[in-house]
DNA sequence: TCGCTATATCGCTCTATAGCGATATAATGT
DNA sequence: ACATTATATCGCTATAGAGCGATATAGCGA
């Protein structure tokens, strides 16, 4: 199962995705994101699920925005984010996955007699 | 092709995902895990092959060990870190993949007529 | 035991950014 | 034009962490 081959990187293309990992790595980003998993909302909906203050939901979603992550579509006086880009998902379920076999790890290591 | 289940996360769990990707946004360890993509290598190693300080290395070394993304294996004087965690590799693929396409689009902006 | 080398850690400065309250901008209805 | 509501932006403070030089620790050979 290891067969991926190394990829070339410059050292610009690791700077952007550094960069791209970065903007994953708030947990309020991460709440916007998972908020819009049901689909389209606008900014007070997202305000109202994430409990923090507008500005901070504002500046994220630009973020997020800015990132290609999220689009938006102004209707109004309101606007609405969703999801751009759909890699997001196997990204975050990636992580899971790799989160929850380290934690399963780490309760073996509690069962198996102490080694020091 | 937009076959997901949204995953049910607590914030707690939300924080762990947001710390992995914290760990991944800095483009010294993503050099680290792109040398030691060929294989395990020891810290003098990946000191001459980064260019860093020695200092640094170490630091965003174990940085990497405590997230579980590396392992270690000493030997005499000298320490030889290895990649731990495979997902790494489809983490990566995914997140170039993903700018690819965004590049890829901007460069289609750029052929497409102005619109403003 | 005494250096010598490899690695880890410490203390420091500097920069980036999260969160906050206040303010600015923009669309809508009266 | 004006008030109202929705969103974006600004200025601020506090904190986290990167990089650096210096120092500490550990294994090894003389």
């Amino acid at each position: 199962m290891t067969g991926y081959t190394k990829r070339r990187l410059s050292s610009a293309a690791m700077g952007m995705v550094a960069e791209r990992f970065k903007v994953l790595s708030e947990p309020m980003r991460l709440r916007l994101l998972y908020s819009l998993m049901d689909g389209e909302k606008n900014v007070s909906e997202l305000v109202a699920e994430t409990g923090s203050a507008q500005a901070n939901v504002s500046r994220h979603l630009s973020v997020l925005l800015d990132a290609g992550i999220l689009g938006r579509r102004k209707e109004g006086t309101s606007t609405h984010y969703h999801i751009a880009d759909e890699s997001i998902f196997e990204l975050c379920n990636l992580v899971c996955g790799s989160i929850y076999d380290r934690l399963a790890a780490e309760l073996d290591e509690l069962d198996a007699p102490p080694r020091h």
